[in-house]
DNA sequence: AACTATTTATAAGA
DNA sequence: TTCTTATAAATAGTT
C-alpha cells in the first residue's frame, strides 16, 4: 500500500524491515484504538519487534483485558489470593503448552494443504472457463470450492478457540503495564 | 473511511456497531497478520466484542506471545511456600491433558489421510499436465470432476473429525465461536 | 454478503 | 525519525 504493492513476504533488508515495523505497528495500534472507541470493545495487543522488543496496546489496559480473559475460565476462582504455582503443575502446563504448539503447527500444515487444494480447484475452474467446454461442471466446481472454504473457516475458528483455551492455563499472574511500552 | 468520514465516538445504533465491529476486527487481524509476516514479528491480540465475546489472533500463537510477555514481568516472582493447588485448576489441566491425548491420536489418523490426499492431488495434477489443454474432452472432464468429488469427501471427513476433536478442547461456552460476531 | 465512493494507510523517497 | 506523496487498502453507507 503506497507507492507500490509489496509481496507479503518477510522484508529482507533489515533496515527497511525496521521502518516497516514501526509504521505498521503505529497503524495497528491506531486501528485497535478506533475499534475500541467506535465499538465499546476491549482490546489488548502485544507485539514483539524483529529485534525482540515488546510493545503493547491496551484498552482499557492489557492487564484488565487479560484478567477478563482469565476470569472467563476461572469462574469464581479466587486466583488472586495466591500467586504461587506448584512446580508440578507448572511443568504439566508447560508440557500441555508444548503439545498444543505442536498441534497448532500440524493444523497449520493442514490449512496449507487446504489452500493448495483451493488453488487447484480454482485453476481448474479458470481453465474450464477459458475453454468454455462445460459450464455445468464449472458451476459444480465453484460450489465445491465454496463448500471447502466454509469447512476451512470452521477449522480456523477452532484453532483460535484452542489458542484461547490454552492461554488461560498460562496467563497466571497479573500482567502489569498497560499502554505503550517502548522500543 | 468509506462513503463518509465518521466521528470517533461510540456508534450509537447497536446494529451498526455490531457490523462495524465485525468489519474492523477482520481488518485489525489482517493488519496484524501482515505485520507478523512482513517483519517477522510476534503478535497477540485479544478482543472482547461489545457483546462480551472474546476473539483472538496470534502469531505464532496467542499463548506463546503471552508467555513471552508475561515472563518479562515475572522476574520478581516470589514463589511462596504454599503447596496448594487449586482443585478447579487441577481438574481443568487434567481434562485438557486427556483431550489433547485424544486429539493427538486423531491427528495421527488425519496425517495418514492427508498424505493420501496429497497423492491424489499430485495424481490429478499429473493427469492434467499429461493431457494437453486442447485435447481435453468431456470424458476427461467428468473423470476430473469425479476425482475432485472424492477429494472433497476426504477433506470433509478430515475436517469433521478435527472439529469434533477440537471441540473437546473447549473448556467453556462462547469462546469466540469462529470468526463471527456476537452481541 | 457484495458493492463503491471515499477515506485512510502506507511504500518509497527526501 | 519525520514529512511528503503516489498508490494500495480499508471501510461507511448502501443494496
Amino acid at each position: 500500500m503506497g507507492r507500490r504493492k509489496i509481496e507479503m513476504k518477510m522484508v529482507k533488508d533489515s533496515n527497511s524491515r525496521q521502518v516497516t515495523f514501526s509504521k505498521r505497528r503505529n497503524g495497528l495500534f491506531k486501528k485497535a484504538n478506533e475499534l475500541a472507541t467506535l465499538c465499546a470493545a476491549q482490546v489488548a495487543i502485544v507485539v514483539f519487534s524483529p529485534g525482540g522488543k515488546p510493545f503493547s496496546f491496551g484498552h482499557p489496559s492489557v492487564d484488565s483485558v487479560a484478567q477478563r480473559f482469565l476470569n472467563q475460565y476461572s469462574e469464581q476462582n479466587p486466583a488472586e489470593a495466591y500467586n504461587y504455582v506448584d512446580p508440578r503443575q507448572q511443568a504439566r502446563v508447560e508440557k500441555l503448552s508444548q503439545q498444543l504448539t505442536d498441534l497448532l503447527q500440524e493444523l497449520h500444515v493442514e490449512k496449507k494443504r487446504g489452500e493448495a487444494l483451493d488453488r487447484d480447484i480454482k485453476a481448474n475452474a479458470m481453465f474450464r472457463n477459458k475453454n468454455s467446454i462445460d459450464d455445468l461442471n464449472l458451476d459444480e466446481l465453484l460450489k465445491m470450492k465454496a463448500s471447502l472454504e466454509v469447512l476451512r473457516e470452521n477449522l480456523k475458528g477452532r484453532v483460535n478457540e484452542m489458542e484461547a483455551s490454552a492461554s488461560l492455563l498460562l496467563l497466571k499472574q497479573g500482567t502489569g503495564e498497560d499502554d505503550d511500552d517502548d522500543q
